[in-house]
DNA sequence: ATTAGTGTACTAATTCAATAGGACAATTTG
DNA sequence: CAAATTGTCCTATTGAATTAGTACACTAAT
């Protein structure tokens, strides 16, 4: 995992949603056991209890399953794991086409201002 | 302004943030007064000084001019003004396209994404 | 059985954004 | 000149996230 946080948000919650993002990229897969609540905070640097709070809600919504002595696991519901990718990338798409309609841009705007910035990564 | 606030991160942050926005949509215009700090502070039901930080730091970043005993206003300053515009587009796109990347998308599925949303939202 | 590793739980302390309340300096208005 | 409004500054307090440290319960391996 990265440790690209930013400051100025709790860092559980960067930890779920960068779960949530390898979870979508598929480098993370159903069952699949993710690290120790105290490999993962020494990795990247904090307390133990971050990183179980990061698990804690995951379990709640369903995305992880804890096992008492054996460890966290990504669920095995595929359709769970379907949604999350779903979901990431529906507020992906969302945030930035609402801003950018909110600053005055047309549809066909937006489309252009989408291919000329890969355009332009290229 | 909006009161739209994310729990989960500084309101100051998001008062700059709203601020940078409102001059890019072209509502806020070079020169043009702010409401002065108790005003605001009292419109979005927070404390004066939390908006005084907001004013301070886009003080430091050039975009308002602030003036004792006059009020805050945004700066005349149009190079400055075209910039921010530049800049919130490029970190809305940016941010978007890269997430969709890094979740395995090519640009050509990229572009088919924003088309369907587009659509989506008619 | 013992040990190590795991999640879970709890309390206390720390850090920092935000609040609360007030004071001062500069400007405008009456 | 006096009053009102403005930005600016200051100290103290609150509240929430995070840290720190510890303990307990469960599981697997030795």
């Amino acid at each position: 995992m990265q440790i690209n946080f930013d400051q100025t948000r709790p860092i559980y919650l960067q930890i779920m949603e960068e779960i949530k993002r390898e979870i979508a990229r598929g480098r993370l897969k159903g069952g699949e056991k993710l690290p120790s609540v105290r490999d993962l905070a020494k990795e990247i640097e904090v307390n133990p209890n971050t990183v179980a709070r990061a698990y804690l809600e995951l379990e709640r919504e369903g995305v992880l399953v804890s096992k008492r002595g054996q460890g966290t696991f990504v669920t095995e519901d595929n359709k769970t794991l379907a949604l999350i990718k779903k979901e990431l990338v529906q507020n992906i798409v969302q945030n930035a086409v609402i801003e950018l309609i909110s600053l005055g841009y047309s549809e066909e705007e937006i489309k252009e201002i989408i291919e000329k910035f890969l355009e332009g990564m290229r």
